[in-house]
DNA sequence: GGCTCCCGCCACGTT
DNA sequence: AACGTGGCGGGAGCC
C-alpha cells in the first residue's frame, strides 16, 4: 500500500502558486499545515507558524504574550507573493461562502487574525480578506482544525510554570467567533493529552506541552497494556474486507464491553476523564485511543476505518454502518485538533481495495525510551519475581489511584477479573493476575475475536473453546518441573544473540541439579525449573513445519484481504496482519505435533491444533483443552490425549517479559506423558528477556536439538507468539530437586531480573521477567534463532510493544529496533511512578 | 458519489 | 430550572 502524504504546509505554499490546487492547499493547510504549528518538539513557542498569527496579537484573552512568531523559522520554503495570495483567496472563495448572514459569527476570528496579520498572516489573511469581502468563510475556514490552531495560538505551547493560564470557554469562544460547542470539542481534545484540564465550569487552564512527552508515553503505555496494536493488527488483516460479515462478527461484539476497560483505565492514568459521566467522555477517551493507536502502531498510520472499528468496538456499539459514521465524525474531530497540534497529519493509504483516509503519527516517538521506565515498572509490579502479591497490585492501583477515574478502573477490572481472569487459574488465582486484569481480559478479548475470525476464515480448524469460563481449562492441573539441559557444548546465549560470558557451569553450579532424585528423567546434577500449575498452558498442536507458524499466519496474510493493511508497503501489512493474528491476539503460535495437516491434526488431536495458540493465548491453547464444539476434555485428558506440543509459561507481566514456551516433550517427562508423542519437538524453549537473565547464562542442552533447525526455528518462532499478560504469571524456579515443588509463588524467589544487568540485551530491556529460565537453546546457524523473521515480519513487534511483548522477540527487537526501550528496567521504573499529572 | 466535518439539537449532569 | 457539557447525526461543502 501506498501512502500519500498529505499536503505539507510547504506543498500548501506551493500550491497556492497554482490556482487549480489552492482550495485543496486551503483545506490541507487547516489540517496538515497546523502540523507544523504545533510542534510537539520541544519548542519554543510556536514559530512563525501560519496561525501563529492570531496568536501573536495577545489576544490570548487569558494574557500570555507569546513569543513573536518567526516567519523565518517557519518550515515552509517559498516565499508568498501578494498576488498568489490574493489568487487563493480569490479561488478559496467561494460562492457559498458569501453568507452574509453568518458572516458576523466569523468575524471575531478574523478580526483577530487581521490584526495579527503580520506577513504571516498571508496564509489565514485569506480569510480575513474574504471577509472583508463580505464573505463569509468558506467550510474550511471555519474547519475545526483553523479552528483549534487560532485556539492554540492563544496560548504558548510552553507556558512557564509560574504561570496559570486560564482558559476561559466563553472568552474563547466568542473571540474566535464560534460557538461554544466547538470549543468543547477542541478543549476535549486537548485535554485528553494533558495540555488543558478544566478547573471549573467553563474554566479550563492551559499547561501547554510540558507535560505532552509524557502523556504520550504513558498513552503508548496504555496503548500497549490494552493490546491495541493487537486489534489494529486484527482488523487491518481482516480487514473490512470482509466487513460485511464483520459487522456481523459476534465476536467482536462480545468483546466490547472489555475493550470498554481499556478506555476507563486510559483515563485513569490522566486527570482528564473523570470517569463517570457521559460515558466517560467520550471524545476524550476517543482521543486518547486514538492517539494510542498511533503510539503503539509501527507503521504509526492508522487509518479512519480501523480506528473507527477499534473504538467501536471497544464502546460495544452495534458496528452498525450508522455507528460506524458517527464515529468516523468523531475521528475526523479529533483528527482535526490532533493536526493542529502537530500531532498526526492526514495521508492516505493505498489498499487493495482503494484509497482510504488515514492519518500519520508525526508526533514525538522518543519518549518512548523514556517511557520504558513506566513500563518496566507495570512489569515489575507485575512480575512475579518482584511481587506478584497484592503489594505489588497495591503499589500499582495506589498510581492509579491518583486519578479520578481510578475508582471506575478497579471495579471494572474486578469485574473482568471475574469474567477472564479468575477462571484461568484454576489453582487459584494469583493475586498477580489483578494486576493483569485488564490486560488479561484484553488479550483474552482479542484472542476471542480472533479465534473466531481465524475459525471463520479457516473453517477448517477448531480451538479450544474460549468461552471464559473455560479458560482455566488450559492450565495444567499440575505444576511442572522442567528438566534444564546443561550442555556445555551450548554456550550461553543472551536471548537472542548476545552470548553471555557467563559459563553455564556457573549456572550450573548455581541451579545445582539434584536430578538424581527423580526418575522424571532428570539427569543427575541436572537442574530444573519448577513451574506451578498455575502458570502452565499446553499448547497442542502439530510440531512440525514451520507452516505451523507462517502457515498458521501466513494463511491469512495471504489472502488478498491481508493485504490490505493500511499501513505501508505490503511488509508491514504483513506483519501487521500476522501480528493481528499471531501477536496480538494470539501470542501463541503452537507446534504442531501432527503433521502439518491441519485437518489430520484436529481429529487426532482435538485440542491441538495451531491456530489455537495463534489466536488465543494460552487460555484457548492450553485451554485447547476443550474444544467447544467438539469434544470435551479433561485437563489430565488434554494433557495426555492431546500431546502438548509446548507449555506456556506466561510471564507475570506479559508485556515486559518473555513468555516461556517449553516444549512439551521437556516436561512431559515430568508430566508423566510419553515424550515419543512429540517428536518433532525436543528442545525445550524458554524465553526470557535477555536482560533478565544476565544473572544466569542459558544453558544449552543437546538434547534440544534433535529437531532440525526447522522446528527449532518453528519454535522459535512459537516464542515470539508470546501472549504477554494474559494469564496468570508463571512461577519458575530452578530447584534442587531436594526442593521439590512447595509452594511455586513462594519459591520463586528468584527474580533474577532485578540483579540482572539491564545490558543484557538492549533488544528486552525488560528485565521484569518473573522467572530465570535456562534456555536450552542450540545455538543456531543463525544469529537469531529466536527470532525466525522469515516467519515473522519484521515490524510485528507492534503487538508485542505491549510491554510484554517487547520481550518477546529480543532478538528481534535488538535488531529490528534496538533503540526503543532501551531504558533500563530500573529507569523505566522510575518512569512509571512519575506522572503526567 | 464519497469523503469531510460543520452545526446545532437535545439529553445528561451539575449548579 | 438554568446552565454546562458533550453525544450525536443530519446534511452540506468539498473533492
Amino acid at each position: 500500500m501506498e501512502i500519500s502524504g498529505c499536503l505539507t504546509l510547504k506543498d500548501l505554499i506551493s500550491a497556492k502558486k497554482s490556482r487549480p490546487d489552492q482550495e485543496k492547499d486551503a483545506r490541507s493547510w487547516q489540517k496538515e499545515n497546523m502540523c507544523d504549528r504545533f510542534r510537539i518538539s520541544p519548542r519554543v513557542p510556536l514559530k512563525g507558524e501560519p496561525i501563529d498569527l492570531s496568536k501573536q496579537k495577545g489576544l490570548t484573552p487569558e494574557r500570555y504574550p507569546i513569543t513573536p512568531v518567526k516567519v523565518a523559522d517557519r518550515p515552509l520554503a517559498d516565499p508568498w507573493t501578494p498576488t498568489a495570495n490574493l489568487k487563493m483567496l480569490s479561488s478559496v472563495a467561494s460562492p457559498e461562502i458569501r453568507d452574509r448572514e453568518k458572516k458576523e459569527l466569523f468575524r471575531p476570528i478574523e478580526n483577530n487574525e487581521q490584526e495579527d496579520a503580520g506577513l504571516d498572516t498571508q496564509q489565514f489573511e485569506t480569510v480575513d480578506d474574504m471577509d472583508d469581502l463580505d464573505k463569509r468563510p468558506s467550510r474550511k475556514q471555519k474547519s475545526l482544525g483553523l479552528l483549534c490552531q487560532k485556539f492554540l495560538a492563544r496560548y504558548p505551547s510552553y507556558p512557564m510554570s509560574t504561570e496559570k493560564t486560564t482558559i476561559s470557554l466563553d472568552e474563547a469562544a466568542s473571540s474566535l467567533g464560534v460557538g461554544r460547542r466547538r470549543i468543547y470539542d477542541i478543549v476535549n481534545v486537548l485535554e485528553s493529552l494533558n495540555l488543558v484540564s478544566r478547573v471549573a465550569k467553563n474554566q479550563y487552564r492551559w499547561h501547554g506541552q510540558h507535560n505532552l512527552n509524557e502523556t504520550l508515553r504513558n498513552l503508548q503505555r496504555e496503548g500497549e497494556r490494552q493490546q491495541y496494536s493487537a486489534q489494529i493488527a486484527y482488523f487491518q488483516h481482516k480487514d473490512f474486507g470482509t466487513e460485511q460479515r464483520k459487522d456481523s462478527q459476534p465476536a467482536a461484539s462480545m468483546e466490547l464491553p472489555e475493550m470498554d476497560c481499556p478506555s476507563v483505565n486510559l483515563t485513569s492514568c490522566f486527570p482528564l476523564a473523570s470517569a463517570g459521566s457521559r460515558k466517560d467522555k467520550s471524545l476524550r477517551i476517543m482521543s486518547q485511543k486514538f492517539v494510542m493507536l498511533f503510539l503503539v502502531s509501527t507503521t504509526k498510520i492508522i487509518t479512519l476505518e480501523i480506528a473507527a472499528k477499534i473504538l467501536i468496538e471497544e464502546s460495544q456499539d452495534i458496528s452498525d454502518h450508522s455507528k460506524f459514521k458517527t464515529k468516523v465524525r468523531r475521528l475526523y474531530d479529533i483528527a482535526n485538533v490532533l493536526t493542529s497540534l502537530g500531532l498526526i497529519k492526514k495521508v492516505h493509504v493505498t489498499e487493495e481495495r482503494g484509497r482510504k483516509p488515514a492519518f500519520k503519527w508525526i508526533g514525538p516517538v522518543e519518549f518512548k525510551t523514556e517511557s520504558g521506565k513506566f513500563i518496566d515498572q507495570d512489569i515489575t509490579t507485575t512480575s512475579p519475581a518482584s511481587k506478584r502479591d497484592a503489594t505489588a497490585e497495591n503499589s500499582k492501583q495506589q498510581r492509579l489511584l491518583r486519578h479520578s477515574s481510578f475508582t471506575h478502573v478497579q471495579s471494572i477490572s474486578t469485574v473482568k477479573r471475574k469474567v477472564c481472569s479468575e477462571p484461568s487459574s484454576p489453582h487459584k488465582a494469583p493475586e498477580a493476575l489483578l494486576q493483569h486484569d485488564s490486560y488479561s481480559s484484553k488479550m483474552a478479548h482479542l484472542s476471542a475475536i480472533c479465534r473466531q475470525k481465524i475459525e471463520e476464515d479457516s473453517g477448517s480448524f477448531k480451538f479450544a473453546s474460549n468461552n471464559p469460563a473455560h479458560r482455566d481449562v488450559g492450565h495444567l492441573p499440575f505444576s511442572v518441573v522442567v528438566p534444564v539441559p546443561v550442555d556445555p557444548d551450548y554456550c550461553t546465549r543472551d536471548s537472542g544473540h548476545q552470548k553471555r560470558p557467563a559459563s553455564p557451569n556457573k549456572i550450573q553450579s548455581q541451579l545445582k541439579v539434584m536430578a538424581s532424585s527423580s526418575g522424571h528423567g532428570f539427569l543427575p546434577n541436572q537442574p530444573y525449573m519448577y513451574v506451578p500449575s498455575t502458570s502452565v498452558f499446553m499448547l497442542c498442536g502439530n510440531s512440525g513445519n514451520e507452516k505451523s507458524l507462517d502457515g498458521l499466519h501466513g494463511a491469512r496474510s495471504s489472502s488478498p484481504s491481508d493485504k490490505k493493511t493500511t499501513e505501508d508497503g505490503d511488509q508491514p501489512a504483513k506483519r501487521q496482519r500476522i501480528g493481528s493474528t499471531d501477536d496480538g491476539p494470539l501470542p501463541l503460535v503452537v507446534p504442531k505435533i501432527c503433521s502439518s495437516d491441519r485437518g489430520s491434526c484436529d481429529t487426532s488431536l482435538p485440542h491441538n491444533s495451531p491456530e489455537p495458540c495463534k489466536e488465543d493465548n494460552l487460555h484457548s491453547v492450553a485451554s485447547s483443552s476443550r474444544q467447544e464444539e467438539t469434544t470435551e476434555l479433561t485437563k489430565e485428558q488434554v494433557a495426555s490425549a492431546a500431546l502438548p506440543q509446548y507449555l506456556y509459561l506466561p510471564s507475570s507481566t506479559g508485556l515486559n517479559g518473555f513468555n516461556f514456551f517449553l516444549p512439551a516433550n521437556q516436561t512431559t517427562g515430568a508430566m508423566g506423558i510419553s515424550q515419543s508423542q512429540l517428536p518433532h519437538l525436543n528442545v525445550p524453549y524458554v524465553m526470557v528477556p535477555s536482560s533478565a537473565l544476565a544473572a544466569f547464562p542459558f544453558l544449552c542442552s543437546p538434547a534440544v536439538t534433535s529437531s532440525a533447525s526447522s522446528d527449532h526455528a518453528l519454535s522459535t518462532a512459537s516464542l515470539n507468539y508470546s501472549l504477554a499478560g494474559m494469564t496468570t504469571p508463571p512461577h519458575i524456579m530452578f530447584r534442587t530437586p531436594s526442593i521439590p515443588e512447595t509452594s511455586p509463588e513462594m519459591q520463586q524467589g528468584v527474580p533474577p531480573t532485578s540483579a540482572s544487568p539491564p545490558s543484557a540485551s538492549p533488544a528486552t530491556a525488560d528485565s521484569s521477567i518473573s522467572a530465570v529460565l535456562p534456555l536450552p537453546v542450540k545455538p543456531q546457524k543463525s544469529p537469531t534463532p529466536l527470532t525466525p523473521k522469515s516467519i515473522r515480519p519484521v515490524h510485528k513487534d507492534t503487538f508485542f510493544k505491549t510491554p510484554g511483548s517487547l520481550g518477546v522477540s529480543p532478538a528481534l527487537r535488538k535488531n529490528e529496533r534496538p533503540h526503543v526501550r532501551n531504558s533500563s528496567s530500573a529507569q523505566r521504573r522510575l518512569d512509571i511512578c512519575s506522572t503526567t499529572d
